[in-house]
RNA sequence: GGAGAGGUGGCAGAGUGGUCGAAUGCGGCGGUCUUGAAAACCGUUGAAGGUUACGCCUUCCGGGGGUUCGAAUCCCUCCCUCUCCGCCA
């Protein structure tokens, strides 16, 4: 949630923010409404002051046995007119917090300029050893792999429960399970993170506390009879841990990584990446969540990147790092980074992670705070990172790692994980 | 799922219609004492909003709504926790 007084102080800046993230601009509407909002706050607030006062009065005149009526008649039309005051307040709050909750966070200041994913920046390209992207090697892509090999079925998956929902069979569940073992540990003993297991359902305070509501209500699974969602990402709740709290100072940074099932309806993308693994309603991922002090959250983006990085450089994949344009970002981030992992079979990229700084846009949102030194309670900084998504990343595992006779070599690090070298 | 009990400040725990933002204890912070520390004693110690100034006002006792001149206290509703029973990985 954005600050109401920056948006009193600087509308033309916020204005500019959302025009650069090509969201709807309700600036206007809901400056108007603060203002009546404040209006209304003062003229209640003044009522309600007189009526304190005149009601420790009546209690003084009640306890001398003295004739209070006079003063209760008075304080009835009192009372009625803050009711009035209060019941158009409730309205207009209501109406104003919806509106700010709608607006998206601000594009950072060094966040690139752009119109669309087309303006995203390369910052980076890593190959591995004597891998090069022009190979006129054939490649078989991940389908057809997993289909010889019998380790992906995604015919008898689409059975269970619907196109999108992958079936993991033999070599092909264990190396998933390898895979997301290796990650997390990568992470808890090189990276310094803290393991945490949540839930995957969360309720509707939490998907607004991250922003997944009210704008993505639609790509989301929802259990209607118990008013849950099936989560998207660990970052809602891994992020909403420390909802309505705050920390010590000395607890920070925090730096949370988990695994979770993510479940997204990818509503309107029907027919778009329909593959395999490329687009799929539910897969697995390794989620990384740091919560840091506001002066540190710049190099803490850095550090997630990085850490995303280093699983990909052990398995041997070859990887580019995106920063996205203003554009491209999603509706809290500040700024982020995209990893994306070469497909030697599709002959093109696939996003396999997602770094993003939130500053304390989803603090604010979530009242995640912790107290500073002078005592006062300030917003914390939120960032988190797919460290990293395994569907993508396998698309990328079983396609670079294939030998010429079609089966394929597991990268050194999963061995011990897998149990086998080889899947043949 | 059924029955019961309960949700109060960082924690524990009083408070059943008016002087209650809320006793008391613990913890935290500051001070006195001390060579230093402990103990003891004294003081202080929640959040949000409004106004704007460093003062005043308002709100907040699980969430929401209601009764009343006035609600932590009464009513309705939802959520959560605990105990017992049932079911179950």
């Amino acid at each position: 949630m954005i600050d109401v007084k920056v948006l009193r102080e600087n509308p033309k800046e916020v204005k500019a923010g959302i025009a650069a993230k090509k969201a709807t601009d309700n600036v206007d509407e809901i400056l108007s409404l603060d203002e009546r909002r404040r209006e209304l706050i003062k003229e209640a607030d003044d009522l309600k002051s007189k009526r304190n006062t005149a009601s420790k009065r009546i209690g003084e005149l009640k306890r001398e046995k003295k004739d209070a009526q006079p003063a209760i008649d008075k304080m009835k039309e009192t009372s009625d007119a803050i009711k009035r005051l209060d019941d158009e307040l409730r309205e207009v709050d209501a109406k104003f917090h919806e509106l700010l909750l709608a607006v998206p966070n601000l594009p950072h200041y060094t966040a690139p300029e752009g119109t669309s994913e087309k303006d995203n920046v390369e910052k980076k390209q890593w190959l591995p050893k004597g891998f090069s992207l022009e190979d006129d090697r054939e490649y078989l892509d991940h389908v057809e792999l997993g289909k010889r090999l019998g380790i992906l079925d995604f015919e008898r998956g689409a059975k269970i429960a619907g196109a999108g929902f992958p079936l993991y069979v033999g070599k092909g569940a264990r190396l998933e399970r390898a895979l997301l073992n290796f990650m997390i540990d990568l992470h808890l003993e090189k990276h310094g993170y803290e393991e945490v297991m949540t839930p995957f359902l969360a309720n509707p305070e939490s998907m607004t506390g991250t922003g997944q509501l009210p704008k993505m209500a639609d790509d989301m699974y929802r259990i209607d009879r118990d008013d849950l969602y099936l989560i998207p990402t660990a970052e809602v709740p891994i992020t909403n841990i420390h909802r309505d709290e705050i920390l010590d100072e000395a607890r920070l940074p925090i730096s949370y990584c988990g695994y979770s099932p993510c479940f997204r309806r990818e509503a309107g993308s029907y027919g778009k990446d329909t593959r395999g693994f490329l687009r799929v309603h539910q897969f697995n991922k390794v989620e990384m969540v740091k919560f840091v002090k506001p002066e540190d959250s710049g190099e803490a983006l850095q550090n997630l990147v990085n850490d995303a990085e280093d699983v990909l450089r052990a398995l041997d994949i070859p990887y580019r790092v995106i920063e996205l344009c203003a554009a491209d970002l999603s509706f809290a981030a500040a700024k982020c980074f995209d990893i994306e992992t070469w497909s030697p079979g599709e002959k093109k990229w696939l996003e396999a992670s997602s770094c993003s700084n939130f500053l304390d846009f989803q603090a604010r949102r979530a009242s995640i705070r912790y107290r500073s030194a002078d005592g006062k309670p300030e917003f914390v900084h939120t960032l988190n990172g797919s460290g990293l998504a395994t569907s993508r990343l396998m698309v990328s595992l079983l396609e670079r790692h294939q030998t010429s006779d079609g089966g394929v070599r597991v990268p050194e690090p999963l061995r011990d994980y897998a149990g086998f070298d080889v899947i043949d």
